[in-house]
DNA sequence: GTGCTTATCGTCATAGTGACAGTAAGCACC
DNA sequence: GGTGCTTACTGTCACTATGACGATAAGCAC
């Protein structure tokens, strides 16, 4: 920060951008959010939504508004986090783009709307986005596997599976959210105990459910924890972790 | 990421900088790297080294230019990684300038330079730094209490700590390191068995050393490790951690 | 009621932890 | 060369968390 390199317009314009790698659950699937593309560069190919900065708008506001744009699911149950920012200088082979990627977490997977300039909007299996076959604009491959990574490994730490919940719901129905997004199976008798025994993660509302079948489960809320403690774990530990995606 | 959204010329400028939390442990303190600023605005206020981003330059090349300017470490014993993005349309009082932040971490706190615009470079400790004394310039109070944080949640679960000891260090140094960065005492029998009990955290050399008195210690190098498993966990946990700040 | 489902509680061996006792091995000083 | 100082390291113990899995509870369909 000095006198010379705070003079604005002695710099060539950046353009910045923001791009959103929003997940889902529904039908036992992890699902994110792509836009197919209706303009060079990378037309017809599937991206992540994103867009530009307005001059007097925040960044996680021109993600929130691109998330009210394409994505068919209600701000106020969305988690939202900043993910990180990708500056590559080739990375937009017209002109250099920063764009600083969210993360967003929701429950309801409503048919997305293609916002201007996509011709499609669609829920994709995450394992589809993520495999070779899709090739993705830009980066944004790389910002899909950080997004689901962090995602993966917040599970463990806080308590945010619950936006993926419905705002009452069965421990069973919560494992199962864990399960999808870890993709492993989790003995129910031991999440049950982590789940019931960690701090204010859960809050029982009193009422029971049967539908699922089965002997009547109890209903919970989430509870206030922001932490989860103790942690739940990933068998992991020995997994795909590099040492770039542990950012904690 | 639509047509319209994607054609550069239709977008105001917006400046993209970099800013450093530049942490060192030395004298048994937490020291962070500040300039004095030489212009407005914030003229004589303290901020954290940064500068804005090249034409063609990648953001962390950028950080890394900053760094080999100001501080005196050597970059090979650096570790850098991403921070967060900081980009609120009024953070900076003359136009809209988005910053990417880094972390870096460093062994050797050598005197600093006074980059180009700057009047004066200093190691802080990060406690007076982050006083409400010192009103650092911009944000940069957010940002270096989310870098401090990063780095101290990195202690956990990461072998980083290695980085700010030399070579060759004794179990009690990096013990020091430890409690230099949480702030906090360490049992010194149990920091040793979990420290070398964490799979490939730290690796004896064979040799000893007497450098700090009594019974000759073993020297360790880094091991391979970019993950501790068991992690070292702080007390923690009932404290500051703020939902915004688990991001792992 | 029988048999199916799912939910929930209990048990046990094992691993990790904090607290802290005890031992090892240098050096300074006499 | 022994005494006492320092710091390094090993060991013990009670407690907590964990994975694996057995057993029981409580609904529904027939």
């Amino acid at each position: 920060m000095t006198t010379s390199h705070y003079n604005p317009r002695r710099h060539p314009p950046l353009e910045v951008a923001v791009d959103l790698v929003m997940l889902s659950v529904a039908q036992g699937r992890l699902d994110v959010l792509l836009v197919r593309r209706g303009a060079e560069p990378f037309e017809s190919r599937w991206a992540l939504p994103g867009g530009f900065v307005g001059e007097r708008e925040g960044l996680e506001q021109a993600a929130r508004r691109r998330l009210a744009q394409e994505a068919g699911v209600d701000p106020g149950q969305t988690h939202m986090e900043q993910l990180a920012t990708y500056g590559a200088p080739e990375r937009d082979p017209r002109t250099r783009v920063v764009s600083v990627a969210y993360l967003a977490l929701a429950r309801l997977a409503l048919p997305p709307q293609a916002g201007s300039g996509a011709i499609d909007a669609r829920w994709v299996p995450v394992g589809d986005a993520e495999s070779d076959a899709l090739e993705l604009a830009f980066d944004h491959h790389t910002i899909l596997r950080d997004g689901v990574e962090r995602a993966r490994s917040k599970f463990e730490y806080t308590p945010i599976a619950t936006v993926l919940c419905g705002p009452e719901f069965t421990v069973a129905e919560l494992r199962r959210t864990y399960e999808i997004m870890w993709g492993q199976e989790l003995d129910p008798r031991n999440f049950h105990r982590k789940v019931t025994n960690a701090e204010d993660f859960i809050r029982p509302t009193g009422g029971t459910t049967t539908r699922h079948g089965g002997r009547p489960a109890q209903l919970y809320r989430a509870g206030r924890a922001v932490a989860l403690y103790p942690p739940l774990l990933r068998d992991a530990h020995g997994e795909s972790t590099s040492a770039s995606q542990i950012a904690r």
